[in-house]
DNA sequence: TGGCGGATTCTTGTATACAACAAATCCAAT
DNA sequence: ATTGGATTTGTTGTATACAAGAATCCGCCA
């Protein structure tokens, strides 16, 4: 590790269309699911064949997931994944809580009338997944709403470092959702932390999004300890 | 922008020397440096000449640059440098706030001998070299007082985006430093948040980096300020 | 003269070819 | 049988070749 953190913000709604990107976006997936656990040795060729395309932009594509910490290119040996370890979910966990806390203050301080009805829209979504039990839908919708607090903090380098962090630990958050009763829980917090920030009350929406990122973690290590515990 | 964080705490000693980084460092530098402000097209048929290498490790290099958040690659048209704007720099010194502070506060409960005397001998060195007004080391040393510090909190993501915000904003903390008396303020603040982590006192060590770090930024402000009114 | 259209040229995107390095294999000699 | 070394094989690193799209330029026509 670690970490890379492109421009996800725009890339949204229509991805460049170029193999480079698709190749990236595909192994970064591949390799954050578990599909390619830590340790695997990928070699060149077997990827080209599997995703169909030369070694030109496959080679690109695990250039930048070197960048981004995924994997390690060792010199004339090839490329190793290198993962997410818990480790590593947990060093995340610590400096999200901090950010999380200056992206709701700053919001709390400059975000829009556009970004305030977004939230609700958001939350209102979220509700109505939340008695239907679609956690993909439920950890989408929590991705959207932490993600127009950072677009609302108009701190870009904050708001895609975040996205990064959301995409590198969504596994974590998916087995946190698990948990019974989190999910409206979740919902709850985020209408307390919108409430603050719709008030201006930058103060508070920093100490909500701070324990709220806290409860999520210890939720998350609760269920690990039981884990293991088994 | 943004950004890109690779793990440059290894690469400090020997760089790998394979085409692809040496560009790829080079390129970076001299954006950030400067050399190619924000808006400049870059034609790879140009950088290979400039460089004398062929596409292949220059087009890997402008891959790992994108993602990095330093320039923008258009299909079809090439990459424009982005850079680092002055909104950039002020953003991320807000992050660099709280998670200097975290750091500190890491670092005070999880430092080791070894770190320790690392951190008194880089401060030696420092007051050595403020006597000698010699800038360029003082940043350096500056660099590397932190970068101990983000090792002693054991957090490697954090330490790593510590790296690359001091890479990315080199400039502006450079042009800090040059403000008659900096140096020697900033080594009694260096000496002051070394003794809160070596006696563990996170918290005031979490409180002392962060105004440290404040004041580097007010400091940085007020020089700009006063450029603009000239 | 000004604007439109096509051809040319240039640049990027992708694929392949070649070179260098690493590892594995195989043979021989002790 | 084991070890040493050379050869072979395979992988990566780099360079070049080819294809496709974009931009430019020139000439033609209104």
């Amino acid at each position: 590790m670690f970490i890379g953190l492109p421009d996800r913000t725009q890339s949204g709604s229509g991805a460049k269309l170029n193999l480079r990107n698709r190749v990236f976006q595909a192994l970064e997936q591949d390799i954050l699911n578990g599909k390619y656990p830590s340790g695997t040795n990928l070699t060149e060729k077997d990827l080209c064949e599997e995703f169909g395309v030369s070694r030109t932009p496959l080679r690109e594509a695990l250039c930048q997931l070197e960048l981004e910490g995924l994997v390690e290119c060792i010199p004339n040996k090839g490329a190793v994944v290198l993962g997410v370890s818990e480790q590593d979910v947990n060093d995340i966990y610590a400096i999200k809580l901090t950010l999380e806390g200056l992206a709701a203050r700053l919001a709390a301080e400059r975000i829009t009338q556009e970004e305030l009805t977004d939230l609700e829209e958001t939350l209102n979504l979220t509700e109505f997944y939340v008695n239907k039990d679609d956690l993909n839908k439920i950890l989408e919708l929590d991705s959207r709403f932490h993600d127009v607090i950072c677009k609302a903090s108009k701190n870009r380098p904050l708001r895609s470092m975040m996205g990064s962090f959301h995409n590198f630990i969504k596994v974590a958050r998916h087995k946190s959702l698990t948990n019974p009763g989190r999910p409206s829980l979740m919902l709850e917090e985020h209408r307390k932390l919108l409430d603050a920030i719709s008030k201006g009350d930058g103060e508070l929406a920093s100490h909500l999004a701070f324990d709220h990122t806290n409860r999520v973690f210890n939720n998350l290590r609760s269920l690990n300890d039981e884990a293991e515990a088994e």
